[in-house]
DNA sequence: GAATCGAATTGAAACAATTCATTTTCGGTA
DNA sequence: TACCGAAAATGAATTGTTTCAATTCGATTC
């Protein structure tokens, strides 16, 4: 494997001369810096970024942990993470919890041995212990779609209080009283804070109107058919749905479409996220649309500001961004 | 930062012990290594990869470069990929060239330079100029869901020639004769292997069935969507439908549902990939099904057994994997 | 009591870059 | 000719680990 040293020898100066022209060329006569690139090019060197980094003590690469891969939700806050990253001169490693907080400790672990610039994560354990290990060790993170308290770190959210309001806000414009909530455990705060949400519209609007909760252990397509299934079962059975996200939204749909029931006039449905796919559904989907891809921006923003040349002056910041109702035929009768 | 020496010292015994305790834990006294341990944990040492890489001369971390993230085919791929590497101890590193081959000789010589340890790619550049640096530098590829030429190097590819095959023969089995076929360019792969199969298919049934060829940009539900609209206007409108992947075959969906024309009625539909969408639609659609997980795991063990102990032994292999047709409502009159 | 052996431990070298205090070079000036 | 200053180039030190030849230390054997 050819080194700098290699590519000086063969230019015929020092090594230190190398390493200025790779990085500061203005230093380097031109002449100097022509043979040094030719030479460059002739070997064939590429530098090598674990000595780069063992030097100066830190990576190049921030880390990406992700709840979901399969949930093109979190495909989309990697894309924005992603593009600010490499604005950045950064490369992002992306890996997937699936929603295991062994799997989360593992990756932080290796994260850590990485000595990557920092993290942004949406957690899975809540407790925020593993996120305190890494205060410990000053590796610096961003808490992604998961506000944290304040003072301990950054973070980037959206207002799931605010959204699951607009989603029965919506319904209730619509005339429905009996409701069904399908989410996964309430230990999720994004299923607790929206259904905090649409608790609160009801008990503000003093209406009577009724809103079940349907718990599915995973937050998938297929949790969403069982829960269709259920829905269909419940008596008296509800006239309108909030789920807890696309994917749920669009099993329901399906169990609904497979047992001839009409949506929206017999169950309207409303999902939570905006994925492409939810506008792209047999009967396109309402759903409340969460600004992926900026929150993936901001996020990532927020960590090059933390570990950048100003990181002196950083003040952890929480960032909260508004969710937005978009209104299609699942919540619409025509 | 705490290093190996603090570790060392706070254990009153040399940095050779304490690697020892973490690498090879039988050699090293009972006694002994409990007190380094403790150490370990008090001082909260995490050591350094970019040390141990420098030293190794290369990453414990493959690469992942994937053509669309935003295709759940892809994430299926990287997630049958990340499972073998995990199980051998590697990690991954997730990118995506998005179709571009500026992004991909980035990101490829981003690897480079990270010494990975090998790079499973779905190439952009159908050239293999970006990939013949990699032979140049040593490093491991495998190029995946792509034929690579005889003994360049290892590859993991499904036999697109054979599901463009299954796709037609349905359709013409449904007896079809007005047929087209809605993919990227031509210069893709992919597009142009599905489309040899089905015209190779028309030419053995020796029918005088057409299949038009709709040529889109870029393979997403968009583009789906804008070939609809091309379909309806198509004289003599087609009866039958083949995309070249599922997000076309969504798009397409929609618009015809949106034009009131029924699937598969008046016009059957075909996808490819078979993503968990699909199915999912609301018209369920009939799909060629690739073995997407099974792909990326072949493709990193290939990976793994190239760049483990037993590499001398390796001898460049490719990797087919059948298709199969898998039959829903979007392709059947019932 | 010396020799031998094996297990445990040591410590220096090597890895490939960056950095920075020195040194060299060279044109211009007195 | 000697000297000065700026620009350019040098090379040793540094980073944190792994590896391995060498050393130490008891216990066993003769």
């Amino acid at each position: 494997m050819v080194g700098i040293k290699d590519v000086a020898r063969a230019a015929g100066v020092s090594v230190g001369t190398v390493s200025n022209v790779i990085n500061r060329p203005d230093m380097v006569a031109e002449e100097t810096r022509d043979r040094v690139r030719s030479a460059i090019r002739r070997l064939g060197y590429v530098r090598s970024e674990s000595a780069r980094q063992l030097r100066a003590g830190r990576s190049r690469i921030i880390a990406l942990l992700v709840l979901d891969m399969a949930n093109p939700f979190f495909v989309d806050v990697a894309t924005g993470a992603e593009r600010a990253a490499r604005e950045a001169g950064l490369g992002v490693m992306l890996c997937n919890s699936a929603q295991s907080a062994a799997e989360e400790a593992d990756y932080l672990s290796l994260f850590a041995e990485q000595r990557v610039r920092g993290v942004l994560v949406t957690p899975v354990d809540e407790s925020g212990r593993n996120l305190a290990d890494f205060d410990r060790h000053g590796i610096a993170y961003v808490s992604v779609d998961r506000a944290v308290p304040s003072g301990t770190g950054c973070s980037v959210s959206v207002d799931d209080v605010r959204g699951g309001g607009l989603a029965v806000r919506h319904l209730l414009d619509q005339g429905h009283r009996e409701m069904a909530y399908v989410s996964g455990s309430m230990a999720l705060t994004q299923c607790r804070d929206r259904y905090t949400g649409a608790l609160g519209v009801l008990a503000e609007a003093g209406t009577d109107a009724q809103l079940r909760h349907v718990e599915v252990e995973r937050l998938d397509v297929a949790a969403g058919r069982d829960a269709g299934a259920r829905l269909l079962g419940m008596s008296p059975r509800p006239t309108a749905v909030f789920c807890a996200n696309d994917l749920l939204a669009l099993g329901v749909l399906q169990a609904l479409y497979g047992a001839g029931v009409a949506v929206p006039d017999e169950m309207a449905l409303v999902g939570y996220d905006d994925i492409e796919f939810a506008a792209a559904a047999a009967v396109p989907l309402t759903s409340v649309r969460q600004p992926a891809y900026r929150m993936g921006r901001a996020a990532a923003d927020l960590l090059i500001e933390e570990t950048g040349d100003a990181a002196a002056e950083h003040a952890h910041r929480r960032i909260v961004l508004q969710p937005e109702l978009v209104v299609r035929d699942s919540s619409m009768s025509t």
